[in-house]
DNA sequence: AATTATAATTGGTTTATCCAATTTTGGCTA
DNA sequence: TAGCCAAAATTGGATAAACCAATTATAATT
């Protein structure tokens, strides 16, 4: 007949009334926190519980805590989220298979936006770095700016979630990835292969063309993805 | 000459032995954790200061608390990091856009996926879902056959980080998605063209054609995504 | 005006204590 | 003996009062 009083867990509350804030633009990126003791007295509870609330912001990266300072929000978000996510993968026993699904499926989307909406500016920053490649032999170098050439596609999207994700997702198995490409760095051959790729890439974006932008991209990363399940060539 | 002697972050040191427990298999999902008190002692740290990591753990999903009973890791992580991810959205001023991008890419990956490596318990799954909206006339129920049916082509992916992402970007702008179907399952012509989209996606899925799959669920999100910018037919 | 000591502010951490929900225990009853 | 129920113990939820340490602001000094 009667319902249950729940009493309103101060946590969700705190955290609540911080989206809320954030919802209105009341508070955004860079802006400073009130001094937890002030904070805390403002919603009328302990500062050891609001400070439950102010770590679990800063775990996952969303927040800044500086003894003596204050506590802020960050400008640069980017590589928020990272540690929970890790968390969470390893959790659920994941598999170094599914990091690299999981980034074919960031990086095929980031192409098919490119293509259809890249502007010259973008262009540019593109082939200045595959002008860089081209003249780069040091495999491990190559490797670095094969990386950086993926990221970038991701970047120039501009939609946060896909770049924090893509963040997210690098930290998973980042030296493994890193380690095998320097070693495909080493045979000509394959540095040709995949230099070929990285202009069919281009050549589509500039063309606007979604499809063709996605089956090049596909065949540079299963390309790519061969060495890593089949060890490397020769 | 001298280096700063950094002193060690208590709440970042909890997290590392926690991630290491995790990290090799001393913890998994549905283990209770110690006692507040008695963890606090082992640790050598206060209980406050280890409610802190608790609670942050707890806020993003990786830790369940009850009041009388215990700590655990929960058993169900794939809602883990959906608030994290809104409030990180919401700072970045994030648009319903972005997340429809986002989805995009991560409803591509799966039926890619799927075409490559479904199993005949999951081809049925899939059938009985169209079966059952083949049936069905109520716009609402479509509607949310309708979202059903994406879901499971993320989950049967089986890629916790895939499926985990999916389910944050959900609640970034569920209701306003589950209206607009709504309205677009109230038009026969539409309902048509739709259950021709999945019927498509479904026979390149059973054919094993990657990028058939891909054409077909990218046609089907276009044609969706078109009513959300251009408003309902008619 | 620049520098430097000093004070005030702010986050980091601990201790002790109480409340509330759950679980366990032990005895009682059918 | 099996089941029930109340009391006790355990566990998380929350607070208050301190104290430490890093930073910042202030004021005195040169």
């Amino acid at each position: 007949m009667f319902e249950q009083i729940k009493q309103p867990n101060l946590l969700k509350e705190i955290f609540g009334q911080l989206k809320q804030n954030i919802r209105t633009g009341k508070l955004k990126k860079g802006d400073y926190l009130p001094s937890e003791r002030e904070w805390a007295a403002t919603l009328g509870v302990s500062r050891t519980t609001l400070r439950e609330a102010i770590k679990a912001m800063e775990l996952v990266g969303l927040l800044g805590c500086v003894q003596g300072s204050g506590n802020y929000i960050p400008t640069d978000l980017s590589h928020a989220l990272s540690e929970p996510v890790s968390v969470m993968f390893m959790l659920e026993n994941g598999t170094a298979q599914q990091v690299v699904e999981f980034r074919q499926a960031i990086e095929i989307a980031s192409v098919r936006k490119l293509a259809k909406m890249v502007t010259p500016e973008q262009l540019l920053r593109l082939e200045d770095l595959m002008t860089g490649m081209s003249r780069e032999t040091d495999p491990g170098l190559l490797a670095h700016m094969d990386q950086q050439f993926h990221r970038l596609t991701v970047e120039l999207t501009g939609n946060p979630l896909i770049i924090s994700m893509m963040n997210a997702a690098e930290g998973l198995i980042e030296k493994q990835i890193y380690d095998v490409r320097s070693l495909i760095m080493r045979d000509e051959t394959t540095v040709a292969q995949m230099k070929a790729q990285h202009s069919r890439l281009m050549d589509a974006i500039r063309a606007h063309n979604a499809e063709e932008a996605t089956a090049a991209v596909i065949d540079h990363l299963d390309f790519a993805g061969n060495f890593q399940y089949e060890g490397k060539p020769g």
